[in-house]
DNA sequence: CCAGACGTTGTT
DNA sequence: GTCTGG
DNA sequence: CCAGACGTTGTT
DNA sequence: GTCTGG
């Protein structure tokens, strides 16, 4: 599962490597959770690409009442092209997540420790997403996004089963065109990262409560007592 | 036909 | 125990 | 994922 | 909105 992420670089350098145009400012998040209002990529109305922010949990727009409906953080991709709540997002409303590293907790119940993921350099990434635009019968109105999930890749799968479906640079372009409405184009992007994308080290469970979001958070377990 | 669901993950 | 909120 | 709440009515 | 279950 991928439920909590950081995006720590500066806008800028974001903007650059997803190919927008502009980009409006945002601060360093080290604990991004489900709920919060979360940046994506994704095509927008004029067909430019465009950096949005959306509801982390998404929202199809059949649903009448939003207050009785799961919070969609993950879709899995073996099954996108089957659930109701993912087929036309699918199609026509697939954006990427920009971050820097996700976290994820190993162990059971009463030990549970949790891990930073990362790129070897700390480097910004893209992560498979879809989003949607909900409306409300008195005009309102909301827009969210859930991440695609995938099984773990060697590296991963020491300490857990699914990871965030990573797209590379190359791909940007097929992944966010969705003109077309077909799917067969990129659902072979829907795989694992290379087992040496990714490193792990595990951090101080002050990650385990979202309302600590500093860079603290990413400091090697054992000096989290040395403040 | 209408009613009701529509999701993922980890843990037991 | 189970659901909601972040 | 974890943290935190978990309820109703009438009255001010 | 669309599919499944009754």
């Amino acid at each position: 599962m991928c439920s909590r992420f950081t995006l720590t670089s500066k806008p800028v350098l974001v903007g650059s490597h997803f190919g927008l145009a502009e980009i409006d400012d945002f601060p360093p998040r080290y604990n991004i959770a489900p709920t919060q209002p979360v940046g994506i990529v994704r095509t927008g109305y004029h067909r430019q690409r465009e950096f949005a922010l959306v509801r982390w949990g998404l929202l199809p727009d059949w649903v009448k009442d939003p207050g009785a409906f799961t919070t969609l953080v993950n879709a899995r991709a073996e099954t996108l092209t089957q659930k109701p709540s993912f087929r036309s997002a699918f199609k026509y409303r697939r954006c990427l997540f920009p971050m820097n590293g996700f976290y994820e907790w190993s162990g059971g119940k009463g030990e549970r420790q949790p891990h930073y993921i990362s790129t070897r350099g700390e480097a910004v990434f893209a992560v498979a997403g879809l989003w949607e635009n909900w409306m409300g019968v008195d005009g309102s109105e909301m827009e969210s996004a859930v991440i695609i999930t995938t099984r773990a890749n060697s590296t991963l799968s020491a300490i857990h089963q699914r990871m965030p479906v990573v797209i590379e640079a190359q791909h940007f372009e097929s992944w966010l065109n969705c003109t077309s409405g077909k799917t067969d184009e990129v659902v072979d992007l829907l795989r694992p990262a290379d087992n040496s994308f990714f490193k792990l080290q595990q951090v101080s469970i002050l990650v385990n409560n979202p309302q600590n979001s500093g860079s603290e958070l990413l400091r090697p377990v054992g000096q989290q007592e040395l403040f």
